[in-house]
DNA sequence: TTTATTTCTTAATCTAGATTAATAGAAAGG
DNA sequence: CCTTTCTATTAATCTAGATTAAGAAATAAA
């Protein structure tokens, strides 16, 4: 848990969970207080729209932090579902750290800068939506997480970049 | 200032400067260690593709900062040219907050909920562009942004939802 | 005002990726 | 082990939105 307290402090209350494979961690809908640090597995967070298709917004592995933070500050019902892909070591810990003080300085500068890097991720994955093809997208997806795809299976890659598997298919047979 | 200083600090460099419209501000390319506070006016930053298509990421009307703040933090290239629509009254302030430790733990709290809030919109963002049309991506830039049409040209409001003007048009018309 | 430039609209054609469907492979459960 | 269920592949067809083109409307510039 080192990473975590580094960023949170060891005064927020936290508890390791156990979860099997396709178990779900949280529900859309539903006001979110809890962030997730996989310490062990992977999962992944994903929302239904209204023909109950689903939509993955991100993985998690090792060391990644997944939680709804809006959803948290905002008191806004989260639009995602959390689900484990493997069986996996999850700390559940509590976001309320903006309310109480107990945070320090350093804390409060570290967090900034995980929530800097996660802008940025996000702005680059805008950015990839509205201007890339799906080979490209792909691609730079293989780039970026080259030890997932190993982990994952293709549909939901293909989910995570916004196509279907039968494209995914395809554009793999192209290579 | 009022907004600025209290989410910054007074310590903080930051001058004010005047645009005309259609002027660039910040050039794609190169590490940005500003951030720019609309105080009167409206901006755009955009990505330039290898098709030299220019793809809008967001806008600034009065009281946004636009700010490339991955590029800041992790002394990356910026993707984003920022330039204004209308002429424009902008607070240019250094974002080297985190560096230095002039800031408080208040106003790092303030920073962390800004962050947050920028999360929370790039994710519904992305979110939206996987899984809805661009007519529904349409209605709901309407509903979010009720007062930014008027001030915009189609073909921006296109850029932004990531379609040509040319479908704009035809999704407009079917209204 | 007149002219030039940019923006918007409409229509025809084209294409990336969706949908549907059918088959084969892999994994899970008994 | 066999049977069931889930996952991946391939191919045919369909469609949202891109591209191209050309005219109309609006803005800016002279």
């Amino acid at each position: 848990m080192d990473f975590l307290t580094e960023i949170l402090g060891t005064e927020i209350k936290a508890s390791i969970k156990y979860f099997k494979k396709r178990e779900i961690i949280q529900k859309q809908g539903f006001v979110s207080k809890n962030g997730f640090y996989v310490k062990k597995g992977l999962i992944r967070s994903y929302s239904v729209d209204e023909k109950g298709k689903e939509h993955i917004f991100m993985f998690g592995a090792e060391e990644w932090i997944i939680a709804d933070l809006e959803s948290n500050v905002f008191n806004k019902p989260t639009q995602l579902y959390i689900e484990t892909i493997e069986a996996s070591e999850i700390v559940i810990f509590s976001l309320d750290y903006f309310n109480h003080d107990l945070s320090t300085k350093e804390k409060l500068q570290k967090n900034s800068i995980l929530l800097t890097r996660r802008i940025g991720s996000l702005q680059r994955r805008v950015i990839q939506l509205m201007s890339s093809s799906a080979k490209q997208r792909y691609e730079m997806f293989l780039e970026t997480y080259p030890l997932l795809p190993n982990r994952l299976p293709q549909k939901m890659i293909a989910s995570y970049l916004g196509i279907t598997p039968e494209a995914l298919s395809k554009i793999r047979g192209e290579r």
